[in-house]
DNA sequence: TTGTACGCGTTATCAC
DNA sequence: GTGATAACGCGTACAA
């Protein structure tokens, strides 16, 4: 049961080791005759290739590293879902490590993927800053999170913001109302703010934020929302309100708190979430959102690393790598919560 | 900017490369002043370890393979999320392969696992047979798919299925209901039915059953429900019908065309549905269900594919390979939807 | 087109 | 305790 090695095949089949190499690497290099002896003894031995040994002799892992908070928020699950597709399109396989906001896991974790001489890294976790990334030397890409120093995906989040809630003023808001659940000013998604207050400054309408920090338990963002929800009430009865949230999530708080004071989502209510995830349709009324296109994120970080570790594989790798920035555009979702008017589905 | 190895690690300290091994899989063998200055001599040279040497070596990747359907459901994102949890605490890394269904690919997938040398396998995906799983000669655990020639950890689906059925009944149920989303046969999830049915047959009251592939897409899940809903309401007006579904997400789909038709849950709807998942949550009422205790799936996985791998790295390996099939407790969780009477939340 | 010989960086087996 | 040296399995100049 001992393993099967190119030297048992290059006995069997009467060529030496390096023939058998190139059978594997060079194919074309061969005789027919040669290809053909050789696949038989392949085939009789049951030889199973040994990417360990191929690796070590030629530094060529086909291995990417993935460093991703966690995976219980759909965002997440999604981007890593469409990012192992891609991968794997390049010929790459993942090794996944979940940081869970441990920022010296974080960087254990980085090390290990080069101990593992994997050729590139995606770094969606937002712990490490992107100056100690870059210094690690080794190609890599970041996604939605702060990337001065990298080469980055991002969804145009200020676009988002924007989008959003123009379409509650040219729905008719009378008020702008936005909440979010404890951006920080670094993160790509507080451009998701920034485009908000543009159409605020532009649409002159009277304006309110809420910056909370909701924390990860669904009951928590519940029970911190019943005051602002109460707030909100009390304060702009009457006035069209247009709200925008951060988050599908917390949108679909809100949206249960007003149905089960109202029974229906009234007229004088627009609602607008963000991220386009499930909950966003399967909401008591589905959500209007903003969509980010995960698969054109995974598609472009993996194309820009793949760039990335094809050059580092040249001889003579230029030395520029010259930091690239890329932005994803998003889309406005219309559904059933900024209708202005309810209609009660057929 | 050459690669440091323990060659220069033995020419700095004076040592040969065999106590530079020693001193790091063997430190206890050497005398302190040794230490000391490979110690000093590894800083001084920025020494990074190589893996993919050590394990041509010694043949131990501390890499395991994850096959998993996909990542799109949250409860494969969730067990994922705590495999991962899990095997760090074991010291391996994982490199995850998403078969998307995809029979072929999981073949490959699972052939390139084992030219990596990866101790083990944790297999989610259900498209190969077990039978052919076992033939892989591989320490290898399956987690919630069809089981008979792998050691595997299951929910206890059968006993969800009686918990929940029974809740029903002790509600105040008089027709019992089961609605299913396309499960086979083989598939442990398949024994939800098998406790429903228990139930209903205990009981001896009425009872139904819908047994659909409401596929994929929310909008064509909310399609293919309209009808059996109609259908619902015609056939039971007026009895106290106690609901079943085999997932919360069709639960939420069925509570949502009812709140839409009634702007409340009627006295005589009793819905549960199955998982635990966030929507049963986020649901504009609570939703009762059973949770399914995929921390504990874990860390059996990953204790059970553990020991089969320390088995497997001693001399003399056992040839026992026993099979096990572990079965993980569900709990009743009674939530807004099967209270009988639905009271307003405050 | 094919073969020889060495390198990749570590571990394992003997010696001393 | 420590050192020499042969594995581990494959890639690759260089030679033929």
């Amino acid at each position: 049961m001992k393993k099967v090695t190119f030297k048992d095949i290059a006995n069997e089949s009467g060529y030496s080791k390096a023939t058998i190499s190139r059978y594997f690497n060079d194919p074309d290099s061969l005789t027919d005759d040669a290809k053909e002896k050789i696949l038989k003894a392949i085939n009789k031995l049951r030889y199973k290739e040994n990417k360990i040994a191929r690796v070590l002799a030629n530094g060529k892992s086909e291995i990417i590293g993935v460093l991703i908070p966690d995976l219980y928020m759909h965002y997440y699950a999604d981007l890593l879902t469409k990012l192992l597709v891609c991968s794997d399109k390049y010929g790459y396989k993942a090794i996944v490590f979940q940081s869970l906001d441990d920022s010296i896991k974080e960087k254990d974790y980085l090390e290990e993927l080069l101990k593992y001489h994997v050729e590139g890294v995606i770094v969606i976790s937002h712990v490490i800053s992107s100056k100690e990334l870059a210094s690690m030397n080794i190609p890599l890409v970041t996604i939605e999170r702060e990337d001065q120093y990298t080469s980055s995906i991002n969804s145009n989040n200020y676009e988002g913001g924007l989008l959003a809630t123009k379409h509650l003023v040219d729905q008719g808001a009378e008020v702008l109302i936005h909440i979010n659940s404890g951006l920080k000013k670094e993160s790509p998604a507080y451009g998701r703010i920034k485009g908000y207050r543009q159409v605020v400054k532009e649409s002159k309408l009277e304006s309110k934020e809420f910056n909370a920090n909701f924390g990860d338990r669904y009951e928590e963002i519940v029970s911190k929302f019943k005051p602002i929800f109460n707030e909100i009430e009390d304060k702009y009865k009457g006035k069209k309100k247009g709200i925008f949230l951060s988050n599908d999530t917390i949108a679909n708080v809100f949206l249960n708190l007003i149905v089960q004071k109202y029974n229906t989502l009234p007229d004088d209510y627009l609602l607008i979430g963000f991220d386009d995830s499930p909950i966003s349709k399967e909401a008591i009324i589905p959500l209007s959102t903003i969509h980010q296109d995960i698969t054109a994120i995974a598609e472009k970080a993996m194309y820009l690393l793949n760039e990335k570790m094809q050059e580092r594989k040249k001889r003579h790798p230029k030395k520029d790598e010259t930091i690239k920035h890329e932005i994803v555009d998003t889309t406005l979702i219309i559904r059933d919560t900024t209708r202005g008017k309810y209609e009660e589905l057929d």
